[in-house]
DNA sequence: CGTAATGTTGACACTAATCAACAAGAGTGG
DNA sequence: CCACTCTTGTTGATTAGTGTCAACATTACG
């Protein structure tokens, strides 16, 4: 894992003075400085993840600002660091291709995989109350995110009520549905855990126009396992058992579900007990 | 349980005609028609919850208007149903005195409590998103609670930009919270989960004045069982197993924690295993 | 091609869920 | 005020499910 920016000290050093690159600017993966696209306007309509992400519920060009001030972060590469544990708060970033994780190191030295961030997904929204981030946020393949610098954002906000509108409600989305499926998790076994996180990346490969059937997840076996609170070894058996069952099949990062009805029933199979209150 | 309000076809009849009835009008427990304070100004200097709660954060005398657009809520009694879970999304809610919980009944009929509210906490945060509440809001015993309706609320923010700020940061420090808080009950064992959440309470009592030793805590154990993801019966013995070790004394909803130093180590236990990514 | 990282499999221990029986309170009505 | 009932909480026996440790297999990578 090689650390890119360190938004902490070294911000100015490696990425908030973005003017000297141009847009669409090569970077080898030696290359470990990072590189913005500028102030230059982000095409969002282009952007494969913009019907999906947060800007693209809100038609660009009835925010033309909004392009203005989203940068165009250069490709990170698999391990790249885009965030550290605890730096200052300056930016959101929205994926637009690839994936990363948030890991958070806790005080008894915890390794916690605290999210998961797949194309279309805004990143640092927990961030904004501490002013830090409290996780550090690694790339799991090659991808690229679009940096929203939230001071700028935040003042266009100011200006555009229907921004902040939706903004406000995906926060709060996000704050219930981490509510309720954090809730669901406590209670559900290992099958039907696992079952639910692939039915939710299932989905969001649908919705972006990829097969919904067959997919490459670029995180490791270790990451799913503590993302979801297993081991890597129950997780590894749960997807031995599911082939068994002949419901999907595996072949290291790649995902076949073959038979996604009885995928589905089984994610949404009830925890335990019912526990009446 | 008896419906108070159910802010979805009624709450024309139940809540929002709040300017017949005068502030700090009594209510019987028979009495089961909610009353506001009116739109007259509540005074959250006075409150109890003010320095903690979110209004707190921001000087009341700063924003004036916010006191205006507060409306007190006659006290719920134990049981009683402020919110229905599924009816639209209104308004947000002040804890001013007593304890709520957050019940979402799922799809298979699993009846999940996915939030506690303390004094000075909100309520009705991830309800903004959907434009409804994501689940029924009930007391746990005689409680009373300000109500912020959110058009007048959000058209208020609009003029304050500061009261936009912390109320942003609120939302984002709750999503935080509980992204981490979650991740780490899923990796935890009951003794764990359970002194986690008892300091926490006791935090919360701490903060507010009272003793963090003592303290009563109105859920029943079925509800704190819910709320840890565990069953009652585990917490059951888990007390038994702190009693035991002279950590902790309990009589029925009294709490009365004999030896913190201990509790707060055992609370902050890591997980399992370290599980290196 | 060799080394390290990642994933798989097996044996075993242990936690917490389940089922069941019982105890203790709280609420109700006589 | 007491008997009755209903809810809530406690305790015991048992078992399913996972974590843990360890050995081995596979893949990725230089």
């Amino acid at each position: 894992m090689t650390a890119l920016a360190l938004p902490g000290s070294h911000t100015q050093d490696n990425g908030v003075t973005p003017n000297e690159f141009r847009e669409g600017e090569a970077m080898t993966s030696r290359n470990k400085v990072l590189h913005f696209a500028g102030r230059r306007a982000v095409d969002c309509l282009s952007c494969r993840s913009s019907p999906f992400c947060f800007t693209g519920r809100l038609p660009v060009d009835e925010v033309p600002e909004l392009g203005d001030i989203m940068r165009r972060r250069a490709t990170l590469d698999k391990g790249d660091l885009l965030i550290a544990q605890g730096s200052p708060f300056t930016s959101l970033f929205v994926v637009r291709s690839g994936s990363l994780k948030q890991v958070t190191t806790t005080a008894s030295d915890e390794y916690l995989v605290t999210a998961l961030f797949l194309p279309g997904e805004l990143i640092g929204l927990d961030a904004i109350g501490e002013g830090r981030y409290p996780g550090s946020v690694v790339s799991l393949e090659t991808a690229t995110v679009c940096e929203l610098p939230f001071t700028e954002f935040s003042e266009l906000g100011t200006r555009v009520p229907e921004l902040r509108r939706r903004f406000l409600c995906h926060l709060s989305q996000e704050l219930g549905s981490e509510r309720l499926w954090m809730r669901l998790l406590l209670r559900r076994t290992s099958e039907v855990r696992l079952a639910h996180f692939l039915v939710a990346m299932s989905e969001h490969f649908r919705r972006r126009g990829y097969s919904p059937h067959r997919f490459r997840l670029a995180m490791s076996r270790g990451d799913i396992a503590n993302y979801l609170g297993l081991t890597m070894e129950t997780v590894s058996r749960t997807l031995v058992r599911y082939r068994e069952q002949e419901l999907l099949a595996t072949r290291g990062q790649e995902f076949h579900i073959l038979d996604m009805p009885r995928l589905e029933r089984l994610a949404e199979t009830s925890g335990r007990r019912s526990s009446v209150g």
